[in-house]
DNA sequence: CTGTTAGCGCATTCAT
DNA sequence: ATGAATGCGCTAACAG
């Protein structure tokens, strides 16, 4: 029913090995040959047998890339643009050196998480690419230390992109981690410079690198301008409880989820600060509590763009304008932000481009950076959402 | 270097044959074998080898999901939910019935479809999912059809998501197919009832199946009203003319693309329909084009929401107010819809739970409907961003 | 440049 | 309920 390499062979009047050679194009064959072989494999409308050939080559052409959300843009524009790498150069259908890029998601689960990689290495993967940050829990973080060991020692690439590098770990081809800390504290203090000081502050899930490191540098800024005490312990670090269900977020399906308020105590800044999924209806929720808490709040930084979405929503249901009674920002610069009204400042993250050097980097077709590990900037975009705060004294209500 | 069953059976003291058992849980084994040769597996941090189990079994735990463009949450929201329900199961990480549900983007590419498929059909894969719009040109379809039923004949199961059935094509175990036409037929009847008579359409790429269902029914609507002869020629119909360059809208990364003008001359809405890639830019563009033929336009209706996204900057910038001078309506009702402002109107797929069907459907775990065709309906979502058009007379600038 | 020979690691007959 | 034997389809030495 089904043919096979030797059936080919028998066609093209070759040797399977032959065939095999030609279809593999890592080793001379004959022009004349080849042609024979490739009309013979055209004739018998051939496929190759993707487990056989892994088998014998002790390696597939598998390459996995792993989201946190996947109907996320944030995730959506990395994966696209590795997957553009790595599989879109040829369009014969034929067999080939072709890369079978896939997009695992892990809806941010750890657990997941490890299942895609004991999956892929099954599958002996020839690459892994894992996006986006990272959980900070100290025995996942172990699990996966080992877990992507095992993948290098097994041949399989490893690049880590949008995360900070796994330390210790000499196993990663390459880490491309996003300057999340600096994009940060460049944020807050464009708002500072307008002359905002009291900021409320809707950060990301617990335990998450890229909710702490934004964090982080939102509070270096008003440590700086002196609203702050910079010798406070950090905010969301590991070792911290478990936040109650916090960095399980799930993408989508789940309406009913409420923000619930997170770390406090701030010098300066008291309960200013609020945790919740990166998802709209978290920054909606996070926000009413934040403007609840502190009315006289005029500004608002959301742990991304999506959360700053919701955030706007909250501040006009209140009925306060933006930016003329609260500034919103946001971060990523995802496509949608520039169209929001009014348009978000953000801080943009080069995501295609990221996600396109990661693909290379799992395909061995650029050499790494030094150490293997490249911090990508982020650059303030500052839009219309951002103003100065009004001169003193109660706001009027929009209107 | 790298642990077998055959080193796992030594352990364990049993045969091969009797761990291959007790991993795949479809055989009887003997409850104190099974412990000792788990155990066993845990001891020697055994990982099947994927190929190996796949080459002997003629089938693979693959199942592939295709998606047009993974940066849009149109897509992603399908296929995640179709993950959650193939893969997220189990969270042992250890070996048993784990599915790999992974997701490809062709970028709307037929080649890169085509090339997908191909691929997936040299893993063996267990099952394939096509997600959204099908592209219209007749030897596409045909080089699918007979691809499909080749994936079909080696045993994967291909189920349809949000994209109309094949035409003869019994290969497949079920099509589930957004009611388009519908919801474009009431998005526009709901104008219609609101009193717009000069609507501007700016529709999707030409020959793919999504935009031309919701044009028809955007037409029928108009010709039900009388705005239009309903004996005019089928737009955008299979046959036309490759549009140069549609249908291959690549997701991100393109800028300078121009909406360019599609079909026109259609009875009494002469040059109100224009068609472009499904991304905000071509909204945008297209909007001004449509305001630019037709000033005395009172309502847009867009191929989807990103599309409406940019169709509502276009129509702000142009100095209008949405919707007092001009209502503007989407279609799929992806989350960020009703954060717009004003909120809009759009019709709502239900994509996480035809996601998630298609998913078991590809699992075997659900039955298919009967004839293997389902109808998924649109529901109309009347929000904010439309309204009464003014009446009469010239409109004013916005403030 | 091409053919021959051996496995790759596992699932599955068949026996028992 | 378990073991022994066979082959899935291909690649990779090794010859020539």
């Amino acid at each position: 029913m089904t043919v096979t390499l030797a059936d080919v062979a028998a066609r093209a009047r070759v040797s399977p090995a032959t065939v095999s050679r030609v279809l593999n194009g890592n080793y001379p064959v004959a022009a004349a040959t080849r042609e024979r072989v490739l009309r013979a494999v055209d004739d018998l409308d051939y496929v190759l047998n993707g487990p056989a050939s892994s088998l014998a080559a002790a390696t597939s052409d598998l390459v996995g890339i792993l989201v946190n959300d996947i109907a996320d843009p944030f995730f959506g524009i990395m994966a696209g643009a590795a997957q553009t790498e790595i599989g879109g150069q040829e369009g014969t259908g034929r067999a080939g050196g072709e890369k079978l890029a896939v997009v695992c998601n892990t809806g941010g689960s750890p657990e997941r998480e490890l299942t895609y990689l004991t999956l892929l290495q099954r599958q002996r993967a020839a690459a892994v690419i894992l996006t986006g940050g990272a959980l900070e829990d100290p025995d996942h973080i172990a699990a996966m230390t080992t877990k992507l060991a095992k993948l290098a020692d097994a041949g399989t690439r490893v690049v880590l992109c949008g995360r900070p590098p796994l330390p210790g770990s000499d196993a990663i081809v390459a880490s491309l981690a996003f300057d999340n800390r600096g994009g940060g504290q460049r944020l807050t203090e464009h708002l500072l410079t307008l002359g905002h000081r009291r900021i409320g502050y809707v950060a990301g899930p617990l335990e998450r690198t890229t909710t702490r490191h934004r964090l982080e540098g939102h509070l270096a800024a008003l440590a700086a301008a002196g609203l702050r005490d910079p010798a406070s312990p950090d905010p969301a670090s590991p070792g911290t409880e478990r936040g109650e269900g916090y960095g399980e977020s799930p993408g989508e399906g789940r309406p009913g989820h409420e923000g619930r308020e997170g770390h406090e105590g701030h010098e300066g800044q008291e309960g200013l600060i609020v945790h919740g999924p990166y998802s709209r209806r978290a920054g909606y929720e996070a926000t009413l509590e934040l403007l609840r808490r502190a009315p006289d709040l005029t500004a608002v930084v959301a742990a991304n763009d999506t959360v700053a979405l919701g955030a706007c929503a909250a501040v006009r249901d209140q009925g306060l304008r933006i930016p003329e009674d609260v500034s919103v920002a946001g971060f990523d610069d995802l496509p949608f932000s520039v169209d929001a009204t009014p348009a978000l400042t953000t801080v943009r993250l080069p995501l295609y481009e990221a996600g396109a050097r990661a693909g290379r980097l799992a395909m061995g077709t650029e050499t790494p950076p030094p150490g293997g590990i490249a911090t990508i900037t982020a650059e303030l975009m500052a839009r219309a959402s951002t103003a100065p705060p009004r001169a003193a004294g109660g706001r009027g209500p929009a209107d």
